[in-house]
DNA sequence: CTTGGAATGTCAACAACACTGACATATTAT
DNA sequence: ATAATATGTCAGTGTTGTTGACATTCCAAG
Protein backbone atom coordinates (compact mmCIF):
# COMPACT_ATOMS: atom_id res chain seq x y z
CA UNK A 1 0.00 0.00 0.00
CA UNK A 2 2.76 2.81 1.25
CA UNK A 3 4.68 0.94 -2.47
CA UNK A 4 1.37 1.60 -4.10
CA UNK A 5 1.05 5.39 -3.43
CA UNK A 6 4.61 5.76 -3.90
CA UNK A 7 4.51 4.87 -6.99
CA UNK A 8 0.88 6.02 -8.17
CA UNK A 9 0.39 7.73 -11.73
CA UNK A 10 -2.81 9.03 -12.78
CA UNK A 11 -4.45 8.15 -16.19
CA UNK A 12 -1.87 10.36 -18.35
CA UNK A 13 1.51 8.66 -16.66
CA UNK A 14 2.31 11.17 -14.69
CA UNK A 15 3.47 11.06 -10.99
CA UNK A 16 1.07 11.57 -8.41
CA UNK A 17 3.56 13.28 -5.58
CA UNK A 18 2.49 14.07 -2.05
CA UNK A 19 4.17 16.36 -0.13
CA UNK A 20 5.14 14.08 2.20
CA UNK A 21 7.02 12.01 -0.55
CA UNK A 22 8.60 15.00 -1.87
CA UNK A 23 10.02 16.63 1.77
CA UNK A 24 10.86 12.80 2.28
CA UNK A 25 13.06 13.16 -0.92
CA UNK A 26 14.47 16.22 0.48
CA UNK A 27 15.63 14.90 3.75
CA UNK A 28 16.97 12.19 2.28
CA UNK A 29 19.04 14.06 0.36
CA UNK A 30 20.48 16.10 3.36
CA UNK A 31 21.15 12.59 5.42
CA UNK A 32 22.67 10.84 2.61
CA UNK A 33 25.10 13.81 1.55
CA UNK A 34 26.23 13.87 5.37
CA UNK A 35 27.10 10.07 4.80
CA UNK A 36 28.34 10.25 1.61
CA UNK A 37 31.32 12.65 2.66
CA UNK A 38 32.15 11.62 6.54
CA UNK A 39 34.75 8.74 5.26
CA UNK A 40 36.98 11.43 3.07
CA UNK A 41 36.42 13.90 5.91
CA UNK A 42 37.85 11.66 8.28
CA UNK A 43 40.85 11.48 6.45
CA UNK A 44 41.37 14.55 5.34
CA UNK A 45 41.26 16.50 9.27
CA UNK A 46 44.11 13.87 9.37
CA UNK A 47 45.60 15.89 7.09
CA UNK A 48 44.60 19.25 7.81
CA UNK A 49 42.51 19.33 4.42
CA UNK A 50 38.94 20.28 3.71
CA UNK A 51 36.62 19.19 1.46
CA UNK A 52 37.51 21.58 -0.93
CA UNK A 53 40.88 19.86 -1.68
CA UNK A 54 38.97 16.79 -2.31
CA UNK A 55 37.22 18.15 -5.11
CA UNK A 56 40.43 19.57 -6.27
CA UNK A 57 42.06 16.32 -5.97
CA UNK A 58 39.25 14.58 -7.80
CA UNK A 59 38.92 16.59 -10.78
CA UNK A 60 42.35 17.12 -11.65
CA UNK A 61 42.93 13.15 -11.42
CA UNK A 62 39.71 12.69 -13.28
CA UNK A 63 41.08 15.09 -15.94
CA UNK A 64 44.63 15.04 -15.93
CA UNK A 65 46.14 18.18 -17.64
CA UNK A 66 43.27 20.39 -17.61
CA UNK A 67 43.77 24.07 -16.90
CA UNK A 68 43.16 26.29 -14.11
CA UNK A 69 39.69 27.78 -15.87
CA UNK A 70 38.01 24.79 -16.38
CA UNK A 71 38.28 23.21 -13.50
CA UNK A 72 36.86 26.48 -11.80
CA UNK A 73 33.97 26.09 -14.13
CA UNK A 74 33.77 22.67 -13.03
CA UNK A 75 33.85 23.39 -9.68
CA UNK A 76 32.03 26.44 -9.68
CA UNK A 77 33.95 28.64 -7.45
CA UNK A 78 35.83 31.90 -7.73
CA UNK A 79 39.75 31.65 -8.41
CA UNK A 80 40.68 33.57 -5.69
CA UNK A 81 38.99 30.61 -3.57
CA UNK A 82 40.60 27.78 -5.93
CA UNK A 83 43.83 29.21 -5.89
CA UNK A 84 43.86 29.09 -2.14
CA UNK A 85 43.43 25.55 -2.24
CA UNK A 86 45.60 24.70 -4.98
CA UNK A 87 48.62 26.18 -3.37
CA UNK A 88 48.76 24.41 -0.43
CA UNK A 89 48.31 21.53 -3.01
CA UNK A 90 51.12 22.58 -5.41
CA UNK A 91 53.61 23.91 -1.94
CA UNK A 92 52.82 19.99 -0.32
CA UNK A 93 53.84 18.09 -3.28
CA UNK A 94 50.47 17.18 -4.34
CA UNK A 95 49.72 18.73 -7.25
CA UNK A 96 52.30 19.65 -10.44
CA UNK A 97 51.49 22.65 -12.33
CA UNK A 98 52.59 22.63 -15.57
CA UNK A 99 53.09 26.18 -18.31
CA UNK A 100 51.15 25.09 -21.07
CA UNK A 101 53.35 25.35 -24.33
CA UNK A 102 50.70 25.82 -27.04
CA UNK A 103 49.13 28.90 -24.68
CA UNK A 104 51.75 30.05 -21.90
CA UNK A 105 49.27 31.73 -20.04
CA UNK A 106 47.81 28.60 -18.86
CA UNK A 107 48.42 26.64 -16.01
CA UNK A 108 48.23 22.76 -17.07
CA UNK A 109 46.96 21.05 -13.52
CA UNK A 110 48.09 17.15 -12.68
CA UNK A 111 48.68 14.97 -9.64
CA UNK A 112 52.08 13.50 -8.16
CA UNK A 113 52.63 10.12 -6.90
CA UNK A 114 51.80 11.62 -3.64
CA UNK A 115 49.15 13.49 -4.95
CA UNK A 116 47.53 10.35 -6.80
CA UNK A 117 47.87 8.36 -3.17
CA UNK A 118 46.12 10.52 -1.43
CA UNK A 119 43.27 11.22 -4.18
CA UNK A 120 42.99 7.30 -4.39
CA UNK A 121 42.33 6.88 -0.44
CA UNK A 122 40.01 9.47 0.08
CA UNK A 123 38.71 7.74 -3.24
CA UNK A 124 38.66 4.47 -1.76
CA UNK A 125 36.58 5.44 1.56
CA UNK A 126 33.71 6.98 -0.59
CA UNK A 127 33.22 4.45 -2.80
CA UNK A 128 33.96 1.39 -0.33
CA UNK A 129 30.37 3.55 1.16
CA UNK A 130 29.05 3.70 -2.36
CA UNK A 131 29.52 0.30 -3.68
CA UNK A 132 28.14 -0.78 -0.21
CA UNK A 133 24.99 1.19 -0.35
CA UNK A 134 24.50 -0.02 -4.30
CA UNK A 135 24.73 -3.73 -3.23
CA UNK A 136 22.52 -3.22 -0.76
CA UNK A 137 20.06 -1.35 -2.96
CA UNK A 138 20.03 -3.36 -6.40
CA UNK A 139 20.58 -2.74 -9.55
CA UNK A 140 17.54 -1.45 -10.29
CA UNK A 141 17.54 0.80 -7.53
CA UNK A 142 20.95 1.92 -8.76
CA UNK A 143 19.54 3.23 -12.15
CA UNK A 144 16.89 4.66 -10.57
CA UNK A 145 19.02 6.48 -8.22
CA UNK A 146 21.45 7.98 -11.11
CA UNK A 147 18.55 9.41 -13.37
CA UNK A 148 16.98 11.12 -10.16
CA UNK A 149 20.78 12.60 -9.87
CA UNK A 150 20.80 13.58 -13.49
CA UNK A 151 17.42 15.32 -13.57
CA UNK A 152 18.44 17.25 -9.99
CA UNK A 153 21.51 18.76 -11.97
CA UNK A 154 21.41 22.50 -13.41
CA UNK A 155 21.49 22.05 -17.31
CA UNK A 156 24.68 23.69 -17.25
CA UNK A 157 26.38 21.45 -14.76
CA UNK A 158 25.23 18.31 -16.18
CA UNK A 159 27.06 19.69 -18.89
CA UNK A 160 30.07 19.59 -17.19
CA UNK A 161 29.32 15.98 -15.52
CA UNK A 162 28.78 14.49 -18.72
CA UNK A 163 32.17 15.73 -20.41
CA UNK A 164 33.52 14.14 -18.04
CA UNK A 165 31.79 10.86 -18.24
CA UNK A 166 32.97 11.17 -21.81
CA UNK A 167 36.76 11.65 -21.18
CA UNK A 168 38.90 14.59 -21.14
CA UNK A 169 42.05 15.10 -22.57
CA UNK A 170 45.02 17.91 -22.43
CA UNK B 1 25.22 -2.84 -23.96
CA UNK B 2 25.75 0.37 -21.40
CA UNK B 3 22.69 -0.54 -19.77
CA UNK B 4 23.40 -4.21 -19.51
CA UNK B 5 26.96 -3.74 -17.68
CA UNK B 6 25.05 -1.14 -15.60
CA UNK B 7 22.84 -3.94 -14.67
CA UNK B 8 24.65 -6.37 -14.53
CA UNK B 9 25.17 -9.09 -11.66
CA UNK B 10 27.12 -11.90 -11.02
CA UNK B 11 25.84 -15.72 -10.64
CA UNK B 12 25.65 -15.29 -6.57
CA UNK B 13 23.37 -12.16 -7.62
CA UNK B 14 25.68 -9.64 -6.57
CA UNK B 15 26.26 -6.19 -8.38
CA UNK B 16 29.48 -5.71 -10.43
CA UNK B 17 30.86 -2.41 -9.89
CA UNK B 18 33.79 -1.16 -11.94
CA UNK B 19 35.54 2.10 -10.93
CA UNK B 20 33.96 4.18 -13.51
CA UNK B 21 30.54 3.32 -12.34
CA UNK B 22 31.26 4.18 -8.74
CA UNK B 23 33.09 7.49 -9.73
CA UNK B 24 29.91 8.69 -12.06
CA UNK B 25 27.82 8.20 -8.78
CA UNK B 26 30.33 10.40 -6.65
CA UNK B 27 29.80 13.02 -9.21
CA UNK B 28 26.50 12.11 -9.68
CA UNK B 29 25.86 13.40 -6.20
CA UNK B 30 28.10 16.21 -6.21
CA UNK B 31 26.87 18.09 -9.16
CA UNK B 32 23.07 17.28 -8.21
CA UNK B 33 23.71 18.29 -4.24
CA UNK B 34 24.80 21.88 -5.81
CA UNK B 35 21.52 21.75 -7.57
CA UNK B 36 19.43 20.87 -4.97
CA UNK B 37 20.35 23.59 -2.84
CA UNK B 38 21.10 26.82 -5.63
CA UNK B 39 17.03 27.51 -6.16
CA UNK B 40 16.71 27.94 -2.02
CA UNK B 41 20.13 29.65 -1.74
CA UNK B 42 18.75 32.20 -4.05
CA UNK B 43 15.76 33.41 -1.50
CA UNK B 44 18.02 33.01 1.32
CA UNK B 45 21.00 34.94 0.17
CA UNK B 46 17.94 37.80 -0.83
CA UNK B 47 17.04 37.65 3.20
CA UNK B 48 20.67 37.51 4.21
CA UNK B 49 20.55 33.86 5.42
CA UNK B 50 22.16 31.15 4.72
CA UNK B 51 21.26 27.52 4.52
CA UNK B 52 22.04 26.69 8.47
CA UNK B 53 18.83 28.71 8.78
CA UNK B 54 16.78 26.62 6.06
CA UNK B 55 18.20 23.76 8.11
CA UNK B 56 16.97 24.96 11.17
CA UNK B 57 13.35 26.17 10.11
CA UNK B 58 12.60 23.04 7.65
CA UNK B 59 13.39 21.08 11.28
CA UNK B 60 11.37 22.88 12.98
CA UNK B 61 8.54 23.04 11.02
CA UNK B 62 8.94 19.14 10.56
CA UNK B 63 8.63 18.95 14.51
CA UNK B 64 7.06 21.49 16.07
CA UNK B 65 7.96 22.18 19.40
CA UNK B 66 10.97 20.14 19.35
CA UNK B 67 13.40 21.12 21.95
CA UNK B 68 17.18 22.31 21.22
CA UNK B 69 18.74 19.12 22.36
CA UNK B 70 16.64 16.83 19.49
CA UNK B 71 17.45 19.92 17.14
CA UNK B 72 21.19 19.44 17.40
CA UNK B 73 21.14 15.71 17.04
CA UNK B 74 18.77 16.31 13.94
CA UNK B 75 21.25 18.70 12.38
CA UNK B 76 24.53 17.20 13.30
CA UNK B 77 26.14 20.47 14.48
CA UNK B 78 27.24 22.20 18.24
CA UNK B 79 25.21 23.93 20.41
CA UNK B 80 27.57 27.31 19.57
CA UNK B 81 26.89 27.03 15.56
CA UNK B 82 22.88 26.10 16.39
CA UNK B 83 22.87 29.05 18.84
CA UNK B 84 23.95 31.63 16.50
CA UNK B 85 21.33 30.59 14.02
CA UNK B 86 18.67 30.17 16.01
CA UNK B 87 19.51 33.59 17.52
CA UNK B 88 18.97 35.50 14.72
CA UNK B 89 15.55 33.38 13.90
CA UNK B 90 14.20 34.46 16.78
CA UNK B 91 15.01 37.43 17.39
CA UNK B 92 13.62 38.20 13.43
CA UNK B 93 10.23 36.81 14.49
CA UNK B 94 10.62 33.30 12.79
CA UNK B 95 10.51 31.11 15.77
CA UNK B 96 9.77 30.90 18.92
CA UNK B 97 11.10 29.61 22.38
CA UNK B 98 9.04 28.39 24.65
CA UNK B 99 9.96 27.29 27.92
CA UNK B 100 8.59 23.90 28.92
CA UNK B 101 5.80 22.78 31.36
CA UNK B 102 6.88 19.89 32.29
CA UNK B 103 10.87 20.40 32.49
CA UNK B 104 11.21 23.38 32.29
CA UNK B 105 15.17 24.04 31.42
CA UNK B 106 13.98 22.94 27.83
CA UNK B 107 13.24 25.07 25.27
CA UNK B 108 10.54 24.13 22.76
CA UNK B 109 11.23 25.37 19.11
CA UNK B 110 8.16 26.72 16.88
CA UNK B 111 7.75 28.94 14.02
CA UNK B 112 5.80 32.07 13.88
CA UNK B 113 3.64 33.15 10.89
CA UNK B 114 6.40 34.47 9.44
CA UNK B 115 8.52 31.69 9.98
CA UNK B 116 5.91 29.35 8.25
CA UNK B 117 5.81 31.60 5.45
CA UNK B 118 9.68 31.88 4.45
CA UNK B 119 10.00 27.59 5.05
CA UNK B 120 7.15 27.32 2.69
CA UNK B 121 8.77 29.48 0.01
CA UNK B 122 12.04 27.79 0.30
CA UNK B 123 10.53 24.52 0.65
CA UNK B 124 8.47 25.24 -2.34
CA UNK B 125 11.74 26.02 -4.09
CA UNK B 126 13.45 22.61 -3.24
CA UNK B 127 10.48 20.85 -4.05
CA UNK B 128 9.63 22.46 -7.30
CA UNK B 129 12.63 20.88 -8.78
CA UNK B 130 12.44 17.37 -7.18
CA UNK B 131 8.90 17.15 -8.52
CA UNK B 132 10.10 18.42 -11.97
CA UNK B 133 13.15 15.33 -11.73
CA UNK B 134 10.52 12.67 -10.53
CA UNK B 135 8.83 13.21 -12.85
CA UNK B 136 11.57 13.16 -15.56
CA UNK B 137 12.56 10.15 -14.26
CA UNK B 138 9.19 8.16 -13.60
CA UNK B 139 8.21 6.04 -10.61
CA UNK B 140 10.87 3.65 -10.37
CA UNK B 141 13.60 5.34 -10.78
CA UNK B 142 12.29 7.71 -7.66
CA UNK B 143 12.21 4.58 -5.53
CA UNK B 144 15.55 3.10 -6.21
CA UNK B 145 16.79 6.93 -5.75
CA UNK B 146 15.34 6.96 -2.08
CA UNK B 147 16.81 3.31 -1.73
CA UNK B 148 19.94 3.97 -2.13
CA UNK B 149 20.30 7.25 -0.52
CA UNK B 150 18.44 5.60 2.85
CA UNK B 151 21.36 2.82 2.18
CA UNK B 152 23.79 5.50 2.24
CA UNK B 153 23.41 7.49 5.23
CA UNK B 154 24.87 6.48 8.77
CA UNK B 155 23.04 4.44 10.99
CA UNK B 156 22.59 6.54 13.58
CA UNK B 157 21.69 9.10 11.26
CA UNK B 158 19.32 6.77 8.99
CA UNK B 159 17.31 6.86 12.96
CA UNK B 160 16.77 10.34 12.91
CA UNK B 161 15.80 10.14 9.18
CA UNK B 162 13.16 7.79 10.20
CA UNK B 163 12.20 9.19 12.76
CA UNK B 164 11.15 12.44 11.37
CA UNK B 165 9.06 9.97 8.93
CA UNK B 166 7.15 8.67 11.92
CA UNK B 167 5.87 11.48 13.09
CA UNK B 168 7.32 13.86 16.19
CA UNK B 169 5.51 15.54 19.29
CA UNK B 170 6.11 17.80 21.70
C1' DC C 1 53.96 46.97 -33.39
C1' DT C 2 50.64 48.45 -30.44
C1' DT C 3 46.63 47.55 -28.16
C1' DG C 4 42.86 44.93 -26.23
C1' DG C 5 41.44 41.09 -24.00
C1' DA C 6 42.05 36.52 -22.01
C1' DA C 7 44.26 33.49 -18.47
C1' DT C 8 46.37 33.47 -14.36
C1' DG C 9 48.09 34.79 -9.79
C1' DT C 10 47.89 37.47 -5.65
C1' DC C 11 46.59 40.74 -1.91
C1' DA C 12 43.16 42.42 1.31
C1' DA C 13 38.82 42.36 3.49
C1' DC C 14 34.78 40.11 4.72
C1' DA C 15 30.98 36.71 5.81
C1' DA C 16 28.90 32.14 6.78
C1' DC C 17 29.39 28.32 9.34
C1' DA C 18 31.62 24.97 11.47
C1' DC C 19 34.82 23.84 15.61
C1' DT C 20 36.89 23.81 20.69
C1' DG C 21 37.08 25.31 25.32
C1' DA C 22 35.40 27.57 29.17
C1' DC C 23 31.90 29.30 32.00
C1' DA C 24 27.11 30.65 33.77
C1' DT C 25 22.32 29.56 34.92
C1' DA C 26 18.33 27.09 35.71
C1' DT C 27 16.25 22.92 36.68
C1' DT C 28 15.74 18.15 37.56
C1' DA C 29 17.22 13.83 39.52
C1' DT C 30 19.53 11.21 43.04
C1' DA D 1 23.09 18.72 49.26
C1' DT D 2 25.01 17.22 45.19
C1' DA D 3 25.31 15.64 40.56
C1' DA D 4 23.69 15.70 36.09
C1' DT D 5 20.98 17.82 32.33
C1' DA D 6 19.50 21.51 29.14
C1' DT D 7 20.52 25.66 27.59
C1' DG D 8 22.91 29.95 26.59
C1' DT D 9 27.03 32.71 25.89
C1' DC D 10 31.82 34.48 25.13
C1' DA D 11 36.18 34.10 22.93
C1' DG D 12 39.14 32.20 19.62
C1' DT D 13 40.16 29.54 15.34
C1' DG D 14 39.81 27.35 10.75
C1' DT D 15 37.80 26.31 6.17
C1' DT D 16 35.60 27.90 2.40
C1' DG D 17 33.23 30.89 0.03
C1' DT D 18 32.66 35.97 -1.62
C1' DT D 19 34.20 41.03 -3.85
C1' DG D 20 37.28 44.20 -5.44
C1' DA D 21 41.60 45.63 -7.07
C1' DC D 22 45.81 45.05 -9.39
C1' DA D 23 49.92 42.83 -11.84
C1' DT D 24 51.72 39.70 -15.23
C1' DT D 25 51.94 37.16 -19.21
C1' DC D 26 50.59 36.14 -23.54
C1' DC D 27 47.61 35.70 -27.81
C1' DA D 28 45.40 37.91 -31.46
C1' DA D 29 43.56 41.70 -34.17
C1' DG D 30 44.15 46.13 -35.92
Amino acid sequence: MAQGQSRSENTRGMLFLTDEQLRKGIEAMFFAYRGFTADPDRILTEKSYGRAHHRALHFIHRSPGTTVNKLLATLGVTKQSLNRVLRTLIEDGLVLNKIGTRDKRQRHLSLTEAGIDLERALSNAQSDRMRAAYRQAGADAVHGFCTVLEAMMDPELKEHYENLTGGEHI
